[in-house]
DNA sequence: TAAGTCAATAGGCATT
DNA sequence: AATGCCTATTGACTTA
């Protein structure tokens, strides 16, 4: 439970703050993000109440009183669900507006989710009811995790097709030197190849004593481990 | 008219 | 147990 305490809370719809808001972080923005001078009070069983501001307090007592603003449960009688379906139970769907939509996309653009009070404010301003503010920041935050992944996908693959490459290029070069290993000329000409080809072509840098040495698959491999590691970026593999 | 978009729903899980 | 969020899905509506 999150708004247990059955209080008059200030709004707080967390402008100037960006990024998530992590639940523990909820709390305190309710006190100390600039208000939009709307208050709530939340009911008992999570029902909450809005008051437009602090001068329509009075008017509140007497809505309150005739029980006009207390707003319930989104799975109960006042869902849009329940208020759509009024027409042969076809659900109509509903368009936001230019407005209302931008006001949220900006909202979102400094917090991917907004605590009770704020969605209530929010859905106050928008003319909307609680329930689609919430659903529309959880579709909201669906959509962009799911472009997230697919930039992710997109780069994943592209890494994949380098690397494709990468192996296939190295298995060529593999080829190559064994190809000269087994080849017509004597050994000791490769070995002294070997032995002058001390830069890496990869990355320039002299090869140590060791490598490029003796011209042996290891070494090969090793090699061109060396050179896959300066062209991939990875260290200490 | 098929495909795409998006508000809305349902069910599951985590937290308090 | 109540609540909020996530995910998959539905269905009304739009668009190419």
């Amino acid at each position: 439970m999150e708004d247990d305490e059955p209080c008059i809370t200030s709004l707080s719809l967390g402008l100037g703050m960006g990024g998530h808001v992590p639940r523990k972080e909820k709390e305190k923005q309710k006190q100390k993000l600039p208000s939009l001078d709307l208050t709530f009070e939340i009911c008992p069983r999570g029902e909450q109440m809005i008051h437009v501001d602090q001068q329509q307090q009075q008017q509140l007592h007497d809505d309150k009183a005739k029980g006009l603003l207390c707003l319930k449960h989104p799975n109960e009688n006042n869902s849009p669900e329940s208020s759509n379906n009024s027409n042969n139970g076809t659900r109509k769907k509903l368009k936001l507006t230019k407005e209302q939509a931008a006001t949220l996309e900006d909202i979102f653009k400094l917090h991917t989710t907004l605590n009770p009070a704020q969605k209530q404010a929010l859905a106050e301003k928008l003319n909307l009811k609680h329930r689609q503010v919430e659903v529309w920041f959880q579709n909201r935050r669906a959509r962009t995790k799911l472009k997230q992944t697919e930039v992710d996908c997109e780069f994943l693959k592209k890494c994949c097709e380098k690397l494709t490459d990468e192996n296939l290029r190295l298995k060529k070069e593999l080829q190559e030197l064994r190809a000269q290993k087994i080849g017509p000329k004597p050994l000791y000409i490769q070995l002294s190849k070997a032995t002058t080809l001390s830069i890496c072509s990869s990355c320039e840098k002299e090869l140590k004593p060791n490598e490029g040495k003796k011209g042996g698959i290891t070494d090969v491999v090793q090699n061109s481990s060396h050179k896959l590691q300066n062209s991939v970026g990875v260290k200490g593999i």
